[in-house]
DNA sequence: TTACTTATGTATCAGATGGTACATAAACTA
DNA sequence: TAGTTTATGTACCATCTGATACATAAGTAA
C-alpha cells in the first residue's frame, strides 16, 4: 500500500522527531499552576511564569500555546490534583459526610503551607480587565459545574431518603458552595487553619437533622 | 502685628483662590467607586477612571493624589455609603437580628442591579500584582476591622445573655464574615437575589438557638 | 552525508499602564 | 492694571504587558 507508507507518517512509538524538549512539561505546568494560584490570572505575568518554570518565552508558547491556554491547562491540573478532594468527597456515603469532607478539604487545601493560600478558582474569578473576560467566564463556568455536581449528589441523597424529602438540593448546594468560597477569601486574607475549623463547625450546624 | 498679617495667609471663609474646579469632586469619586467596584483595583485603568469621571489625568492627580489614594477614598465612600448597612446592622437589638440584617444586607447590596455585582472589598481583595500589595493589605485590614466589629457586638450579646454563655464570639463572627464573603463571590459570578436568599436562610439555621 | 523537524535563546514588537512637564485658562489679591 | 494661585488640556515619558521573528542547536529519517 504505497498510499499509506508515503502519505501517512507512521509515528514510531515514543521516538519523536526534532530536537527534544529540554524541560519536563508536567513539572513546568505545576510551577505555572503555583504562580497562577498565588497571583491570579492577571497578576501572573509572563516573566513571573517563565522564571518560575525555568524556560524562555518561546518555549512556553511552543509548549502551551499562549497564556490563556496555559492557564486552562493549569485549571485542569488543579482539578485533578489539589482540588481532587471535591470529587472524592462526593463519593462519601451520606450527604452529611459529603459536606463535612468538602468543607474540611477546602480548609485543609487552602491553608496548606505548601500551597499559596486560598483557592485558584476564587483567586482568578474576580480578575478584572476586559481582556481577560474569557478567563473569568471559564472559571465561573467551572465553579458552576462544581456546584452542579454537589447539587446532583444531594438530589441522589434526597431520592435515597438520606436527606429529607422536602429538602432543596439546589439551595443546599448553593449554601455549601458559598461557604467554600468564603473560606477561600478568608484563607487568601491570611486566616489560619485553626481559625477556619470552628467556622466550618458552625456551618455544619445548619445541616438538616444536625 | 505685622508678623501675622504678612506671614500668615488668612483664608477668607469659602472663597478659595485660583481657578475653581470644574467638576464636582464627590460625584467624581462616586464614579470612580463604581469603576473600582466593577473591575477591582488593578482592573480599573486610569483611562477607565478618567473617562467615567469625566476629567483628565492631571485633574485626577491634582484632586486625589494618585490611583492608590483615589482607591482609598473610594473605600471610605463605600463604607459610608453602600456598605453602611453593616454598621446599621450592628445596632439591632439581638445578635440574631444582627446576623439576619448583615446577611440580608449583603445579598441586597451585592445583587442590586444599580450596582456592580459583588463586593468592593472582596473584588479588590485578591488582586494580584506585587505593585498593588499595599492595596491588598489595606483591603484585608478593613475586612478584618469589620469582622472585629461584629465580634465585639457578639461579645456584648454574650455578656447580656442574648447569646449562650459558652458561645464563642470570634467563631461566630468568623462564620458570618465567611458567609458574607462567599455571597460576594457568588454575586460576582452572576448569582441572583432569588438564588442567594435561600442560601442565607440555610446559613441562619446554624445560629445558636435557631 | 544531506534533508527535515522541532526546540532554544536573543532581541524585539506594538500596545497599554501609571504618572508628569508644560503651556494656558480662570479665579482671587493688591 | 499686574501678580499670584490653582485647574485644565495636550502631549509625552519610562516601564511593563503579552506575543513573535529569526537564527541556531539538536535531534530523527533517508
Amino acid at each position: 500500500m504505497t498510499l499509506v507508507s508515503s502519505g501517512m507518517k507512521v509515528r514510531k512509538s515514543a521516538a519523536r522527531m526534532g530536537r527534544p524538549r529540554a524541560f519536563d512539561i508536567d513539572e513546568a505546568l505545576d510551577r505555572a499552576l503555583h504562580v497562577f494560584w498565588q497571583k491570579g490570572y492577571e497578576g501572573a505575568s509572563l516573566s513571573d511564569l517563565t522564571e518560575a518554570m525555568g524556560i524562555n518565552r518561546p518555549s512556553l508558547y511552543a509548549a502551551f500555546g499562549n497564556k490563556e491556554a496555559l492557564f486552562c491547562k493549569a485549571l485542569d491540573r488543579y482539578a485533578e490534583g489539589p482540588a481532587a478532594y471535591v470529587h472524592e468527597a462526593l463519593k462519601e456515603p451520606t450527604a452529611r459526610a459529603v459536606v463535612e469532607r468538602l468543607l474540611q478539604g477546602a480548609v485543609d487545601l487552602q491553608t496548606d503551607p505548601r500551597n499559596p493560600p486560598g483557592c485558584l478558582m476564587v483567586q482568578s474569578a474576580l480578575s478584572c480587565r476586559e481582556a481577560s473576560d474569557p478567563i473569568r467566564k471559564e472559571v465561573a463556568a467551572r465553579r458552576k459545574a462544581g456546584e452542579a455536581a454537589i447539587r446532583q449528589r444531594f438530589k441522589r441523597a434526597i431520592a435515597k431518603g438520606d436527606l429529607p424529602a422536602d429538602a432543596n438540593a439546589a439551595d443546599l448546594a448553593r449554601y455549601v458552595a458559598t461557604v467554600m468560597y468564603g473560606l477561600a477569601v478568608q484563607a487568601a486574607g491570611g486566616a489560619s487553619r485553626a481559625e477556619l475549623r470552628p467556622a466550618i463547625q458552625m456551618a455544619l450546624r445548619a445541616w438538616p437533622g444536625a
